[in-house]
Formats: C-alpha cells, structure tokens, sequence
DNA sequence: GTCTATATAATGATAGAC
DNA sequence: GTCTATCATTATATAGAC
C-alpha cells in the first residue's frame, strides 16, 4: 500500500537496495538500478550525486531501521524469530539482504552495523542471565560478539548451509527445524563430553582461579 | 625458495589469487593483477584467455590444494588448529583468503568447496563420536553441515568479531584466547540452562521418541 | 524533477611485432 | 612467451533542454 506512490528518490532507493543486494555493488549499474526503479540513468545522479551517494543512502536507510526497535529481531542471531519477522513485514525482506552484503563486502558503515548487533546480542543474554535461563560468563562481551557472529555468519552461509539440510535456504520449513533441533541440541548440552569435557573444564579454571562452571551442582 | 622462480602463469595465477582476495573479483583488475605480477596485461590473456578463465585457474588451485589430506586443517573450522597451520605454511595464507572470498562472492565451485568442509567434519565427529568425545546426535548431516558453518561463518566476519575481542584478528593472541575461552564454555555446557534447558529437552524428546539426550545418565 | 544526448574514463580483450 | 599499441564496450558522470 504504501509502496504505491512513493516519491522517485524513494523509489530509485528501494531498487538501488534490492538491486545492490542481489548483484553485488559492482555488478549493479546505475542504468540496471535507474531501469528497476522507473527512471532515467541521469536521474539517479540527480538525486544522490553519485553512486557512492546513492550507497551511503541505502547505508543511511538501513541504519535508520536497524535502530528502530521494533527490528531488533534483526540482529539477534535467531532464526525462527528473524523468520516470522520477515514473514509478517515482507517489506523488511530487501534491507536484510542488503544487511548481509554490506557486512560481506565490507562497506564503511559495516562496523557500525556488526557492533550494534553485538549490543542487542548482549542486552538479551543479560536479561536471561537475570532470569536464570543463560549460564553466567566471565566476558559477556567476548560471549555476545562470538554469538552474534555465529548467527550472522549461518545467515551469510545460509544457501549452502541450506543445501546440507535439505533445501535451499534455512528460512524453509524442512531446513529449519534440523537446525533448530541441532541448535537446541548444542545450546542446552554442547557439543564435546565425556574426558575431553572435564579436561575444558579444567583448562578453563585454571585460567579463571576463582570462577566456577560446573555442569551440576559444585561447592 | 619455492616462490623466487615460478613460471609467469604460476606467478600471475597467484597474483589474482591475491589481489580477488584483496579488492573482490570486481575490483581486482586484469591490469592490477599484471602489474602485481610484473607481466603486462596481454600475458595474463594470452595465458588465460580471460578473465574468467583465470579466475577459474585459481579456483581449481584452490581445490587441488583443499583436496590435499594435509589441509584438512582448512576445512575443520577449528581456529586454533587453522591457526598453528598457518603459522607453519605461510603459503597457504593466500589459498585461505581467497577461500573465504569463493565462499562469499558465490562463485561456480563455492558449492564444491563447502560441501568438502562439511565431509571434514562429518568424519571428524563421528570420530569424535566412536571416542565419546562428542555427543551422539539423530541427524549427523545436519550437525556437520551447521558446525561447518559456525566456524566457517565466524571466519568470514573475522575482522567484526576480533574488533570486539580486543584486536583485529581472530588470528592474534589476545582475541583467539577470548575465542577459545567462549567457545570451549559453549561446546562443553551450552548456553542455555535452567527451566528453558528442560524444556528444550522435551520438544527434542517429543519430535525424536526414542532418542533420549540427557546432562547426565539417564539409562 | 525529469529527460536526451554526450563527455570522459576505465575495462576486458585483440593484433601483430619481437 | 612476452611485449606495445589499440579496439570495442561499458561505466560513471555532466550539460542543458523541458
């Protein structure tokens, strides 16, 4: 609805966004991003100066949404929520692929846009560390970058993650219940057992005298 | 040694090996790649044909070298075991990065070469498995596939995730000792714990009857 | 604000001498 | 095998009419 009428700088915007994600900075043209939207090459130019302006304008767009609140289910790593996310504001679809290549291909403002994500990514272990659902950690900051950057780094791999799951992208229903499963799996019981797990364990105090991480009950 | 009197292919092949890995297939230049590689342009052609056929040179070094059992290593997502062999192969430095742009710009064979990640470790923790080292799992494709892409994953966003961990590498001391230290946390108790664990456990128990994963013995 | 027409630069690739 | 010189194409960006 609200897609209809929107001014031509919007629009030459929108297509510059979708057209940017889909092909890459390089590959998309300012004629192929002018065509999408409608207009004349020279148009483009008009409005944002430059193909660079035209980049930081969709940089600007998306930081603008990444701040709003309500698409903090943008940045926290978790895949069902991102996906009933997307499902119920479709028109968020095209900033989040423009989220992925930006911090693929590494754009001035990418930073920016990883470490907010590390924010919320924090926030939320802190609240469920207060509710007593996330274990406690010595380097919250360590935990919540290394979390956000396995969530992100699925998503940047979700085609061939996806391939290996039975479709071809993680937002797929087959695909992603075996990665939910396997992620319920390794987020409430890990991964390694057994020596090896004690021997972590052991590891980890010794470098951390006076912290403790038991798997059940110790002092 | 080795690197004083290559062949001029072999030097212009690792010179857009390079120089894609640096500025991206896009911005890396039949003209830049020649003159890194001391050759005038027509040579890169005349050896290539195109360029991408020299891209797909480099692609089939790449999984010559991959396929190689001795660089298993590439493909475990371990980091302290990429890292220690990195440190003894300078060589390989150039294969790695140039990894991780195939990976990213989604060339031909990117397919290719995640699909042998995800073999590695496939046959890394069904043998870690047979050790009980590691956890039993239903679905063991699906785990290789999502393990694989974790490490993988948080390889491609390097630079994001070390800036957090107080440096600009995963590579360097201060930030792979973080890394570890989460990741081991993570691999031997998970995340999650308390009242949301039981209940994750019970939707898993629930989906796969028959199939028990318990913290500690439970028949 | 929007267009057509065009200037200017850079790219991948070719021709042909050595 | 290697070069110099050059072509054809495509890219961004400008000029100026409407």
């Amino acid at each position: 609805m609200s897609s209809v009428d929107l001014t031509a700088r919007a629009r030459i915007r929108d297509a510059a966004l979708a057209a940017f994600a889909e092909l890459g900075f390089a590959r998309a043209t300012m004629r192929v991003i002018a065509d999408r939207a409608g207009v004349s090459p020279a148009l483009v130019v008009h409005h944002f100066g430059s193909k660079d302006g035209l980049r930081a304008a969709c940089d600007d767009h998306l930081m603008t949404f990444i701040r709003t609140e309500k698409s903090q289910v943008f940045t926290t790593g978790s895949l069902p929520q991102l996906s009933a996310y997307l499902e119920a504001h479709p028109q968020a679809r095209p900033l989040y692929a423009y989220l992925l290549l930006v911090v693929t291909e590494g754009g001035p403002r990418a930073a920016e846009m990883f470490d907010r994500m590390v924010d919320d990514v924090e926030g939320l272990l802190a609240v469920g560390e207060a509710a007593g659902t996330i274990r406690p950690t010595d380097d919250p900051r360590a935990r919540a970058a290394l979390q956000a950057g396995i969530g992100l780094g699925l998503l940047l791999l979700d085609r061939h993650v996806a391939r290996h799951l039975g479709g071809t992208s993680l937002f797929e229903q087959g695909p992603a219940d075996r990665y939910a499963d396997h992620m319920l799996q390794l987020y409430t019981h890990g991964l390694i057992t057994g020596p090896l797990a004690d021997e972590a364990d052991r590891q980890h105090v010794s470098r951390h005298p006076g912290t403790s991480t038991p798997s059940k009950g110790e002092q």
